[in-house]
DNA sequence: CAATTGCTGCGCGCTAATGCACACAGAAAA
DNA sequence: TTTTCTGTGTGCATTAGCGCGCAGCAATTG
């Protein structure tokens, strides 16, 4: 028993409740012979009567008043479905996926509990991976992103301004070994930094330019590992402005440079752009990109 | 919200399960194409993205994945429901509503109780009434009616046979007043009759014809109630032949004449005759006829 | 790296579902 | 009874939705 349609069961509830053709007719919007082309080929489908014809309209059988009960059902169960997408194009719920670097997850953390204080049904997820997740198969909504956005042409990208880094080293360090006096005295100095230096990391290539590896101590797989080094004390080493300046032990042992800046974007995919959830969220997040520029 | 279509909600269902356009649309057995204007025309509609379209295939948003849901608890119902109107049109079970005349009523409780032996499903209602009920409102499944059948189109109407009457009296009163001694004898002796003589039923035309007004003793408003009296001894008068021969203290007090017997039909309409519920019936009542009318 | 496969997306021609108009029948009202 | 109104049912013209074929793109495979 296989079903090839369902909009002549539509039309069947309508008639069933209405106990009239015409009724029923106005009710979908359609003419009325369109009801009865309806009626008369899903009865001949299931090989029963749906509906007594008389003078004075349709009165249901037995099996049409069992439609009539299943379908009130669907009838519901659809509008009420209808009405909770449709809501959720315009209200802000939901489960909204994030994707960052490692090295964001500090401030993701602070900037998504900020706006879950606006918008407390939205229930967040934030992965953190190196690997850029595929936001056209649905793995995230929102993805931060550092450095030239990925070509893909459904991918709406935004830039949220530079993530300024800072050459930081722990106060007990600056005891042991005394402040770093300038570029020239980084050969008497202890280094932090990852393994592989990505050379599409800004403050990663003026490491590879000015710092020799004979002045490298510590190397670690990712970047945040390499926070915690410097912050232990380890050596100095890059951490992102925020990080650095807030925590009380770090002292800046050179004046930033700008150009260390890494420039993050923002990407979406074009089909949830437009909804209210994550665009609300990309929003929120250029206005506090503003913010964390500055720090 | 309103809405104005169930099969596009059909179409995405079967999208939001098989993650593909071109699989969705097999399963359907409709084109890719179709498939795709359904879902976009439903997007807009809903106005939020149900998919993320990408190279392998659509993904199911969050809106998608409550559809899902939804649609596969829709299509289930609406399966079962199929099933359910299907085999009732082939199997025999649920109500069946009898309609018929007064004096059939114990012979109708007979048969009835003999067609449930061979159908324990079937919930029989006899509705016993003068008034002809109107099969095409549905008030009731089959009828039993006497004498010329009604004109409605709609109705399929079989003769059933002849219920044979026969004039009879109680023994008592055979004792009391005598036997019957052919029609010349009828001025000596006490009838019992309903009170307007329908010229419609043969035995009471016979009645009017041979029977003067002086000699009936006892007139009642129906014929069942005219039995009562017959069996009680008031008089002599007509009763069903398988009342009259059943009865162990009743006599026939004229030989039956074949023009007494009344014509039975039974009325079906034609949407209902087909169902294999209402023809098993009729078959069976046809069946019983032939016995009922060599009583 | 090139070939291949499988999927989406779009324009065109056509079929099938729809709307329309009218005929007809029964019920209610005058 | 006659009139009127409401609702079904059907043939015909129309249009919306459909299938078809091709292009484009991405991922996979040798």
């Amino acid at each position: 028993m296989d079903i090839d349609n369902w909009d002549e069961y539509r039309t069947a509830y309508q008639v069933a409740r209405l106990r009239t053709v015409s009724a029923a007719a106005e009710v979908l919007g359609v003419h009325h012979a369109t009801v009865i082309r309806h009626i008369d080929s899903l009865e001949g489908k299931l090989g029963a009567k749906l509906f007594q014809r008389h003078a004075r309209g349709y009165t249901p059988t037995e099996a049409g008043e069992d439609l009539l009960t299943v379908a009130a059902a669907t009838e519901d169960q659809l509008t009420q479905l209808a009405g909770r997408i449709h809501g959720r194009g315009a209200s802000v719920s939901g489960e909204l996926i994030i994707t960052c670097l490692p090295q964001m997850s500090p401030l993701m953390a602070r900037i998504i509990t900020k706006y879950q204080a606006d918008h407390p049904e939205i229930c967040a997820e934030l992965i953190v991976d190196t690997r850029p997740l595929r936001l056209e198969y649905g793995e995230a909504h929102v993805a931060l992103r550092a450095g030239a956005p990925g070509g893909d042409l459904d991918n709406i990208v935004q830039e949220l301004g530079k993530l300024p880094m800072g050459l930081f080293a722990h106060k007990d360090y600056i005891f042991r070994h005394g402040p770093l006096n300038g570029i020239e005295d980084i050969p008497n100095h202890r280094f932090c930094r990852v393994s592989n230096l990505n050379p599409r990391a800004p403050f990663m290539r003026w490491i590879a330019e000015h710092v020799p590896d004979e002045n490298v101590v510590y190397k670690c797989s990712d970047t945040n590992t390499v926070q915690d080094a410097v912050i232990a004390g380890a050596g100095i080493g890059f951490l992102p402005g925020y990080i650095g300046h807030e925590h009380p032990d770090m002292k800046e042992v050179l004046p930033p440079d700008p150009s260390w800046s890494n420039t993050f974007w923002c990407v979406t995919h074009v089909d949830l752009h437009r909804t209210a959830k994550v665009h609300s969220f990309v929003n929120f997040l250029k206005e506090e990109s503003k913010t964390w520029s500055t720090l």
